[in-house]
Order: structure tokens, then C-alpha cells, then sequence
DNA sequence: TATTGTTATACTCTATAACTATA
DNA sequence: TATAGTTATAGAGTATAACAATA
């Protein structure tokens, strides 16, 4: 069924390795962070997030699940937890019948105003705290290009987002 | 509860974001193809990865524990569905009677054979591919002191793994 | 016919607490 | 008393498929 690169050699084995232990354990520390002192999850955050960075505080559900990855339906039951909590409000869009857009409210930045700063402590303290400026420029620089690689690659048996639903 | 950093500067920032999201689009590949390929989560190829890498096959649950972040009913969960697929065995352990070890077994060795060259593929393609050499050997020692001061730094809210369970 | 989104449903995974047994 | 592991159980999250509505 395959009998191409049987190895990765031990430099990138290690690069491997650690890239995974790092985001594994940073990921953990914040999703702790952020269900203390919000009670959200971490895609919860993420969606907030992404609408506040939003000049109108919205965005449409097809543009929100780009974005984090997901099955529509997940989104929705996401969103609809959200909407529960009223930290956002959804509507149908003006231009199109069928899309509907996601907005944050009032008390959705509030609560994405409390959480801040205890997130970005965390990554600080455990993300770049044994980086200099330099060297977080240089994983900067690394990690951009592999980024880009990532999306151009479509995740090979992907059956194409146009024939199915949208995972 | 905080007053300190307000925000990230752009460059930790991008660092940030672009860690995450790599992170993410390679673990989603990857638990597509152990899934495809093998039937396994990630977790469990972890697991499998992790005995296959002892000399003896053999580990007790509390390294499995230790290593793959975890509670310990977790492990038992997924250590209990490796053994009904006869991937692995579980056994007192001879010198610590409460301790039990978890062996690999010739089917787990043989399924573990057979995915990892497709991991690697994924690997190779998705992270490594647009990185040169000497590029991997820079990411690697950046993310080297950072898993080291990350395995240092406790949890901050941890009640201690000596009080209470696991997790 | 294609796209947007929701619903129903089933399943996987994870965590907590209570419990057993050995050191 | 502390440690190793299991069990019961409950809850969160995710994916698939069927569905409704608009383009």
C-alpha cells in the first residue's frame, strides 16, 4: 500500500515531536484558563475571538466555519450555545436569504474583554517566556511559510468540499 | 485577578496564530489517515507509538499516563479498547503487584507497521515540505526549550497530582 | 441543481468521584 | 496513609445524514 519514506530522520523527528508535545500542553493551559475564567471552550473563544476581530462584529456561519475547522453542523451547535448565553446573536443576512450572520453583543466583548488578558498571560508565560524577541521572529518566520503550505493542500482523500457537506 | 499584558505584540502574535493553526491542520490530516489507514485515534497511535519505542514493548500505565496527558480513567478507557482489538496485553506488573504493565503485541506491532508509513507521508508532505533542512534543525531548537520549560512549568491552578488524580 | 444552515441521532472521548488493592 | 488502577456515570463535542429554504 506504500513503500516510500519509511523515516523521518531524527532532526525532524524531533522538530515533530516537540511540536506536538508544546501545542498539546499549551493548548491544555489555556482551555483551563479560558473555562475558569469564562467558562468557554476554546472554539467557543476562537468564534468570539474571530467576531471581534471582525470591524463589524460579524460574520456569516459559512465564513466562521472556514476558519475553525469544523462540520457545519458542529458550528451550529456551537454558535447556538453561544446564542444561549447571549454572547451572540444570529440573523439572516440582508444579501443572501440563506446565509445567516453571526453577531457579538454587547455582553459577548465583555466577557471576551475578561478573558483576554489571562489568555495572553498564559501563552506569555508558557509560549515565548524562554524565547527572546529574535527567536519568536524566527518561529514566526518558519511557521508562516508552513501555514501557507497547509492551506494550499487540500487534505488529500478530501472529497472536495463542493460534492458534501462541508468537513 | 490580572493587570499585567494588555496584548501579545504583533510578532508573538502571528507566532501564535500560525503555531495553532499548523498544529491543527496537521493533526486533522493525520487522525484522517490513522483512521483510514489503521482504524486508530491519535491517541491510541500514540499509545501504540510509545510501547512500540521501548525495548521491552512494555510500559506501566502511569508513564503511559505521564507521557500522553491524560486522567487516568482516560488511559484505562483507551488502553482497554487497544486490548479488545489485541493490539495490546495488560498484566501485574511482577515487581509492584498494584502496578500493571501494558505490552504490545505482535498484531499492535504489525498495525503500527503498517500506518506509520503513511503518518510519515502526511508528516513529511504537510510540515516539512516547505521547510529546507536547515530550516527544520531552527524550528527544532526553538521548540526544544520551550517543551523543556513547559514540562517545568506546573499548571498554575494544579492541586498537584499528588492530592488528587491525574489530570 | 447548488448552496446555506438546521435537526436528529449516534458515537467517541474525557473527567469526576467512588471504590479496590497493594506498598 | 499514599499510590496504582478500575468502574460507573455523566457531559461535552463531533460527525453523518436527512431535511428545508433560498439562489
Amino acid at each position: 500500500m506504500s513503500d516510500a519514506p519509511p523515516s523521518l530522520d531524527p532532526v525532524q523527528l524531533g522538530a515533530y515531536f516537540d511540536l506536538i508535545e508544546v501545542t498539546s500542553l499549551l493548548r491544555h493551559a489555556v482551555e483551563q484558563q479560558l473555562r475558569e475564567s469564562g467558562d468557554l471552550s476554546y472554539v467557543q473563544f476562537q468564534l468570539l475571538a474571530r467576531l471581534g476581530d471582525s470591524p463589524t462584529g460579524s460574520h456569516r456561519m459559512t465564513d466562521l466555519a472556514d476558519g475553525v475547522v469544523y462540520s457545519r453542523s458542529g458550528l451550529t451547535y456551537q454558535v447556538g450555545l453561544l446564542e444561549k448565553e447571549g454572547l451572540v446573536v444570529r440573523a439572516p443576512s440582508p444579501d443572501d436569504e440563506r446565509s445567516v450572520t453571526v453577531t457579538l453583543t454587547d455582553a459577548g466583548r465583555e466577557l471576551l474583554a475578561k478573558v483576554l488578558p489571562g489568555h495572553v498571560e498564559v501563552v506569555s508565560g508558557l509560549l515565548f517566556a524562554p524565547l527572546s524577541h529574535d527567536e519568536v521572529s524566527a518561529l514566526a518566520g518558519l511557521l508562516a511559510p508552513v501555514r501557507e503550505h497547509m492551506r494550499a493542500t487540500p487534505p488529500r482523500s478530501a472529497a472536495s468540499r463542493r460534492r458534501k457537506g462541508g468537513a
